[in-house]
DNA sequence: AATAGTATAAAACAAATGTTTTAAAGTCAA
DNA sequence: TTGACTTTAAAACATTTGTTTTATACTATT
């Protein structure tokens, strides 16, 4: 119970650089020993094996993704209009905030990409609780619209804000370092807010809908 | 120059379908050739070592991609909200679409989310000229929009069909595989394409431009 | 048929990997 | 201090890895 050098969590630590940098199978245990500044027996003492440090490291990643950003707890009587607008500045927050290290991010998105063992939990405690939320924004929004286009508008709207962190490196390449740059969480979230409520504005509440027809140059 | 047996094909096939599945590291060559009917040496004989074959793999895997769905020459005249509509479509088709092997896909996605030594090519090759084009219908529409919120709005539309791609194991084990599947490459389509054109519908020419209110309930 | 070049096969190699063992050092209560 | 316990250190282990070597079969040209 003392406060112990915990090499425990240097151990916790280093992993999600590494396994962040390198995935689980790219990354080596030596190399996350050697970074913590612990023996290589240290990853079997203190967590069973390779399998276990990993997923305690995801979890302890996305964890601490979302205590930093929560979602508030809105007063009731709160215009859906504007937990939406909050909801997607938390979650672009969440997804490209530069304050917290860069891991935690990395970490999820593998994760989320190429799920293993890890990936149930983080969809539990994670993921579920975050869309069940946006899906009760949409749902106040437009209750008479079908589950699966309410299902179909969710997914734009944290799809464009996963975009961003998914394929940072591709913007990157794509558009140049600066540039990249400037899509931060803030513009990101202003963007994606007006994009989408501009997108919801005209309901689309009959599946065929006329479109709006674009004005000729 | 006779129609040789090509372990060279098979060996470029099976490298495919190990590497999506389990990306470099996670792959062994003695599996691929193993998949492929192919001694272990054949990887080192054809391929120069494991890094080449991988290269020459996504590299593959991007040129059927593209090359199954063509973006079409469109007659001058064509409206760019046809265009942009006929854009989304391929472009889910390439994300979505079930009739080709699944790991051209998957081969992509992961040379997207965690770049290696492919990626500057495939950036090349792939993404700028599928950039340039959805660029391009989006200046035709919007002469006047800055650059910046023209490109945010082009990572909007791509981002909402690289969605259902990336995460498609997330969106599984939200909602199941059975409604999961119903995300197919059409439905995709038009939905990207009926959200985007409404949110570009009122034209984001003033940034500050007053949003639709939602109608309560 | 002889031969040169190509393709496949089996075995071997050196390096790296996750894990375990063994031992030493430290910690703290009795 | 003794003794039980936890933590760190070093070495060793058994596999697995990518790659190379060596040898054998095949193919087509001379």
């Amino acid at each position: 119970m003392t406060t112990k050098d915990d090499a425990d969590r240097r151990l916790l630590d280093a992993a999600g650089q590494v396994f962040a940098a390198k995935g689980y199978e790219g990354a080596t245990v030596r190399e996350i020993c050697e970074r913590a500044g612990v023996n290589v027996a240290g990853v079997n003492y203190y967590f069973r094996d390779k399998e276990r440090l990993y997923i305690e490291t995801v979890k302890a990643a996305c964890r601490h993704q979302t205590e930093q950003f929560p979602i508030p707890d809105w007063p009731p009587g709160t215009p859906p209009e504007q937990k939406l607008r909050d909801f997607v500045r938390i979650f672009s927050q969440r997804m490209l905030s530069e304050n917290q290290a860069p891991w935690h991010r990395q970490l999820f998105l593998r994760e989320m990409a190429q799920p293993t063992s890890a990936c149930a939990e983080l969809v539990r405690d994670t993921v579920r609780p975050t869309a069940a939320v946006l899906g009760a924004i949409l749902e106040e929004m437009f209750p008479e619209l079908p589950d699966h286009k309410r299902l179909a508008c969710a997914f734009s709207i944290v799809g464009q804000c996963l975009f961003y962190r998914a394929f940072q490196p591709i913007v990157t390449l794509l558009v140049g370092e600066e540039t990249a740059r400037t899509f931060n969480a803030q513009l990101v979230a202003e963007h994606v807010t007006a994009f989408s409520l501009a997108a919801l504005g005209a309901p689309p509440k009959s599946a065929k809908r006329k479109r709006v027809s674009g004005r000729p140059k």
